[in-house]
DNA sequence: TCTGGGGTCCTAGGACCC
DNA sequence: TCTGGGGTCCTAGGACCC
């Protein structure tokens, strides 16, 4: 019995519970209301009377509704409000897995035993209006998919129960794009296979479907036919794989020194970050897309795990300058990734010391230069870093030095 | 309607190991 | 000198979600 809580219009509602003259009131959530391109995140229900939805630019929502009201985000009074509303999940069950900061899966299995669900779910409904002032739609299913779809079926304040036996006639009829999991592109997809409807997935031929999409193919029409067998996991927010800060640019930047200063300042956030999160990881990446909306990345996996600005700014950078023609970039970003809780790592703490009081920076400069150049490979397995010497004759991997030997 | 910023997961190829 | 079969790790790109 998994329910699955979606908080309305999220950013929207909790300003309007801190400013209640806001209520009933068309309003929007703005990333940055001066920027040319800035965007709605998040508007209340009267807001989207007008025809304004989240992803639209803002120049765009006042043209068209020139009455609503703009209100920057307040991402601190939104975690609160968060962690208040997981707080009278957690009032039932340990079984809870916040997904997002407006949504997450309890499993409520055991509590249901005793007591009816709908009832259950009101209780849950009403406490988060009562207490936080906030409104919700809860799903109630046999599995998280259909809790998940079930609570997308009446906004806002719904309770919906989606049984096995009611697939056919609730579920199959919906398109497939209606479907978490499909996107314009799977949808586009499908819809060359002449699948249209979730009920044309759930009894597409799984041979067919296997070729073509692969196996996310086949896992999309078991849940096309109810069946996903995922379970609520509380530790799942704790499990982070990489932290990473993106920019869009002003104007598409083709200057190198503003482009360093910018990489500076992402590195520094990233850097924050981990270290209010106590992870650190051992891959650096950047992002970045130009004019024309062409998206690359780049990423290094180096030998020490990184969390400190330097270092993410130094391999950031490199990786950049070794890729960048030049053209003219709307958007960049820096990311770690594989990253690990910092006192997990107490193996490599002998290196990260070794190399923060080195006095062979020269070498350990170097060596981080071939990395981000070449890879991670240029260092064969076992290499030692002595304290008074690097051997290089045996810490050079052979792809390495049939490339390079000569260099 | 030409689109922000935070993420996760998957695929495919290549290098490498035993 | 060329060959199986099992596997891991890394990189790059893409789809998707909120």
């Amino acid at each position: 019995m998994i329910f699955h809580i979606d908080m309305n219009s999220f950013y929207a509602s909790v300003e309007q519970s801190h400013d209640p003259t806001l209520k009933g009131k068309p309003i929007a959530i703005a990333g940055n209301p001066k920027e040319r391109r800035g965007i709605i995140v998040t508007c209340s229900y009267e807001a989207r009377a007008h025809g304004i939805y989240t992803t639209m630019q803002v120049f765009e929502a006042k043209r068209k509704f020139p009455e609503l009201i703009l209100l920057p985000p307040n991402f601190e009074r939104y975690r609160t409000a968060s962690k208040a509303m997981f707080e009278i999940l957690r009032s039932y069950t340990d079984l809870v897995e916040p997904v997002s900061i407006d949504e997450g899966y309890i499993d409520m299995t055991e509590l249901a035993q005793e007591r009816n669900a709908v009832s259950l779910a009101e209780e849950i409904q009403q406490r988060i209006l009562a207490e936080l002032d906030l409104p919700c739609s809860i799903g109630i299913a046999p599995n998280k998919f259909l809790a998940k779809t079930a609570s997308d079926m009446k906004k806002p304040m719904g309770i919906t129960i989606l049984r096995k036996r009611e697939i056919r006639e609730k579920l199959w009829p919906l398109p497939v794009i209606e479907m978490h999991g499909i996107g314009e592109s799977t949808a586009e997809k499908l819809k060359n296979l002449k699948i249209a409807t979730i009920g044309d997935l759930a009894l597409a031929n799984p041979g067919l479907i296997k070729e073509k999409m692969g196996k996310n193919g086949l896992r999309l029409q078991n849940r096309a036919n109810g069946i996903d067998d995922r379970a609520v996991d509380p530790e799942s927010i704790y499990d982070t794989k990489s932290v990473g800060t993106s920019t869009t640019l002003p104007i598409d930047e083709t200057d190198e020194e503003n482009l360093r200063v910018i990489f500076r300042n992402l590195s520094a956030k990233v850097a924050n970050r981990l270290e209010a999160k106590e992870l650190a990881g051992p891959t650096v990446s950047i992002q970045t897309r130009s004019s024309e909306w062409k998206n690359r990345t780049r990423s290094v996996t180096l030998r020490n795990t990184v969390w400190k600005a330097d270092d993410i700014f130094r391999n950031a950078w490199q990786l950049f300058i070794k890729n960048w023609n030049g053209e003219p970039l709307r958007l960049v970003g820096v990311t770690v990734s594989n990253v690990a809780a910092k006192e997990d790592m107490t193996e490599q703490l002998s290196i990260f010391n070794f190399q923060e009081h080195a006095k062979e920076e020269p070498i350990l400069n170097l060596i981080s230069q071939l990395e981000t150049k070449f890879g991670k490979n240029v260092l064969s397995k076992g290499v030692k870093l002595k304290k008074t010497s690097y051997d290089s004759k045996t810490s050079f991997s052979k792809d390495f030095l049939d490339d390079h030997e000569r260099k």
